[in-house]
DNA sequence: ATAGGACCTGTAGCGGCTACAGGTTCAAGG
DNA sequence: CCTTGAACCTGTAGCCGCTACAGGTCCTAT
């Protein structure tokens, strides 16, 4: 490692990438993103990372893995610059999401009513009498979900 | 209304979209990705729909509500078109996605909960004691969902 | 010196639409 | 018949969050 960033020792984008349990592809696109700053390079143009990387980079993961879109992401790391500031942010940025998440699990819940009805109907016979294509093609049953919500089902 | 197809009233995109509560984009999408076979058109180039169309892009739409893949989309008009057969293929088909689905809410379960967690502790003061930014940017803790499945989040 | 890995940039693709831009056709009103 | 203007046409680009190439350069171990 030719490179020396402030006395630490640094290193390449695949040593991050695994300590990060992530994929060097998704390193380089979180840099042009944004969300992680670009690194010093080597003599030969390879970056070489600090400390200091791994752990914006595991923030963003962690985040990445609650389920926060990007957009959040961004955000929360900005707050996590600014210790000082108020975590009122933080904390709406989070409840939205967390909303989020409940109203995904609302629809997946009627989903799943749904299908497991039309599965346990399907006597296995021939698809004239399958009580799945049956459910599918019907009419008059075609609004039933999308009536409660206004997006997708999930 | 200047074509007609087999003695029915054919009708504009635009009239079906509304009639399937769908987009006129949408349908024009479906027929590139062959899940709607190509109407008949108008002296002028407009396409011009029958019933049979109304009631595919309504399948396709009810099956989309519940959540399926447009391959599996793809397999299960594929059936309906062959009442003969047998409709284990399509059983499975939904069994699978019933499994996906399930999968889904249990992962979105776990985030709710430990999104629950964080605002709960969130104390609403500076970002310094902020639970939220503290939980995300907690090494040990990164990896305490990530170990149960295999994928993202959702 | 050389092999073969890891790295570089840039671009395209996934699913499932959605949203333009820039043009043509249709239906209704005068 | 002529004019409006809404609806239609094709084609392309964008959304999210990566992932996967292609075609090259660099680094390290033997």
């Amino acid at each position: 490692m030719s490179v020396d960033a402030g006395g630490a020792a640094a290193f390449s984008i695949g040593e991050l990438a695994r300590r990060a349990s992530t994929k060097v592809e998704t390193v380089r696109w979180y840099e042009r993103e944004g969300l992680l700053p670009a690194p010093a390079r080597t003599a030969g143009g390879h970056r070489a990372y600090t400390r200091a990387h791994l752990d914006r980079l595991a923030f963003v993961r962690h985040a990445r893995e609650l389920g926060f879109p990007l957009d959040d992401v961004r955000g929360l790391l900005a707050l996590a610059d600014h210790p000082e500031r108020s975590c009122a942010t933080a904390d709406r940025i989070a409840r939205a999401h967390l909303d989020a998440v409940r109203g995904r699990i609302a629809r997946l819940r009627a989903l799943e009513e749904e299908l497991a009805r039309m599965v346990a109907d399907c006597g296995q016979g021939r698809v004239a009498e399958c009580r799945v294509i049956e459910v599918l093609a019907d009419h008059s049953h075609a609004n039933c979900l999308h009536a409660g919500g206004h997006g997708g089902p999930e």
